[in-house]
DNA sequence: TATTGTTATACTCTATAACTATA
DNA sequence: TATAGTTATAGAGTATAACAATA
């Protein structure tokens, strides 16, 4: 009984310690349905504040006036798009457009109290995010954060 | 000089051991980041052959058949729309459907080899993704996924 | 000549509502 | 009556091409 007791600690202590590597399609699989997953939390909060996907993550860009090409730049769309989905944000006032002083060809978009307010709201009701980050104690929530962080670089090197 | 090096290689351990851990902000801002990139890699792969995003989504789904109002649950989107994308895919071969022999009112969808030749193609092709997840040694992967999968659970439960 | 922002166009995705054929 | 799939409709995102104003 004693030895069966320890045998079953030392089982679980080389489960924790060693566990099976997992193969490259499964992480990958694993890393895309997170991804979904938390794409469509995003989603979801930004409709309960009737914005689109787009329009939320437009305003997530706003820390500081953006040009117009800028936008189109960050959201990987043409910029055609763009005029579009600022002039149904700035018909909501949760944005303006405002001239550039130093060429007269550029307008900034800039976020309006309410625009960063709402933007605030949305991050803060992404809740199976936060649930899901909540499962974690701090320690693993910093090694996960520096893992990810090893990720960054290449995730954001485009093609 | 041998005790500044000894106080440099002492910062470092420390400094790998015990990090500053990431506030909740900081972490939900890392997960948000990598997950849009992820979801873009995706998106230009599925572009490169001739498909939008949710068309190889719901491709990646079908690794059976599945009724059309199944996949409008996996899509997380109206049942309505499933009708038009699974036309698009059906006529350019990649899907079929195939009628339910125990009930007369559904319609399974199955991918066509060109269909699973196509997606598996995509996946493969997720160049940011595949050079992100190569920049872990073994380990790393290891220790990222476990803590992956303690995300899972919240990520997936639906509000 | 090149760049910024816009417009016009066509296609896709999206939800809502109504319809049909089954159950 | 309830459900599966479809259709019709309107709004939004998307790329392409062309345009005016400015650099």
């Amino acid at each position: 009984m004693f030895y069966g007791l320890k045998l079953l600690e030392y089982t679980r202590t080389m489960t924790a310690i060693t566990p099976q590597p997992p193969t490259k399609a499964q992480l990958l699989e694993l890393v895309a349905a997170l991804g979904t997953a938390q794409w469509q939390d995003f989603a979801a909060a930004a409709a309960r504040h009737g914005l689109t996907s787009v329009q939320a993550k437009l305003l997530a860009q706003l820390k500081g006036p953006v040009p117009m090409r800028g936008l189109a730049t960050l959201l990987v769309c043409d910029a055609s798009n763009v005029t579009g989905i600022v002039d149904r944000l700035e018909s909501r006032g949760l944005v303006r457009r405002e001239p550039d002083p130093r060429d007269r060809r550029v307008k900034n978009v800039v976020a309006t109290d309410e625009g960063l307010e709402t933007i605030r709201r949305v991050r803060a009701e992404m809740q199976a995010t936060h649930s899901a980050l909540d499962a974690l104690d701090e320690e693993e929530r910093t090694a996960l954060y520096g893992l990810l962080e090893r990720l960054r670089p290449g995730m954001e090197r485009r093609a």
